[in-house]
DNA sequence: TTACACCATGCACTTGGGTGCAAGGTCAAG
DNA sequence: CTTGACCTTGCACCCAAGTGCATGGTGTAA
């Protein structure tokens, strides 16, 4: 049983059209993750294009620094009918991106700095100096 | 020998001025990132502005996403006099760091407009809907 | 029916980034 | 000169997020 046009596919073909690991897969699943949705009468594991997407989603969200612990909660919201109880989940999550995006503007200010030095001084970058007066803060992780 | 107005502090408050356990500042040492300015005649570790700043540093890059070894390489472009070798790699971070800022927004779009439905609607979010065509780059980590 | 790629499970191992603990030295106050 | 907070080293342990491996079933093409 090949699958062709149908959406359905085997985990090989799902890990390969995003160019991950079958183990990494199979490691979803067992985090609760990712559930296949559905299997062949063999047991093979089947992934139809809102899994897909589902999988494109962790990864999206996972790049940009959130825990599996964290997705596994967002993607409750996708299938829950009560928003209400969980809208202000969102906004902390909300809130954890616009901090994380401060910091993140920081950085790229004391890099495209250090940079411009070093291409115009023979000193050192100064890479350091660019971040001094940023205070710590315990950025939720 | 009490640390007073003088800029030099053992590891405690060194620690505490940032709000991390000793034994991570420790870590730190054994991993290459942040060696103590000095030490008292009886071992003590002593931490000097300087060290400080480096420490203030290595928190800000971590908490957007660079890992340790990263931090270790942008460090030492801080001390180095030739600073054209380093350069390129100088960079390659900012092009690292643009492609996290443009995932991290396309996420807190996604996060806002799941926001705004949550409140107005009183089917599911769809969190998931929003970052739907985002081809699942291999963002550097 | 044999070859070969693909899939299954279970379990052990790895890496990065810490965290904790035991056994002992240091130092200022009382 | 003892008490208590603080420091030292070395070593073992922890968690998150995978990764790999052994052993065995599946499916199709030659």
């Amino acid at each position: 049983m090949r699958p062709d046009g149908e959406s359905q596919m085997t985990i090989g073909r799902a890990a390969k059209s995003l160019d991950l690991p079958i183990s990494t897969l199979r490691f979803y699943e067992r985090a609760g993750l990712l559930v296949p949705s559905d299997r062949t009468p063999s047991g093979y594991r089947l992934y139809d294009q809102a899994a897909i997407a589902r999988l494109v989603f962790i990864r999206s969200a996972q790049a940009v620094g959130f825990t599996l612990d964290d997705i596994r909660e967002l993607l409750r919201f996708d299938e829950a009918s009560s928003c209400k109880e969980v809208q202000d989940l969102l906004e902390r999550r909300l809130a954890d991106v616009r901090a994380r995006l401060v910091d993140l503007n920081r950085v790229e200010d004391a890099l495209e700095g250090a940079l411009k030095k070093c291409r115009e001084s023979r000193r050192g970058c100064g890479v350091l100096t660019g971040l001094r007066r940023n205070k710590a803060k315990n950025t939720a992780r």
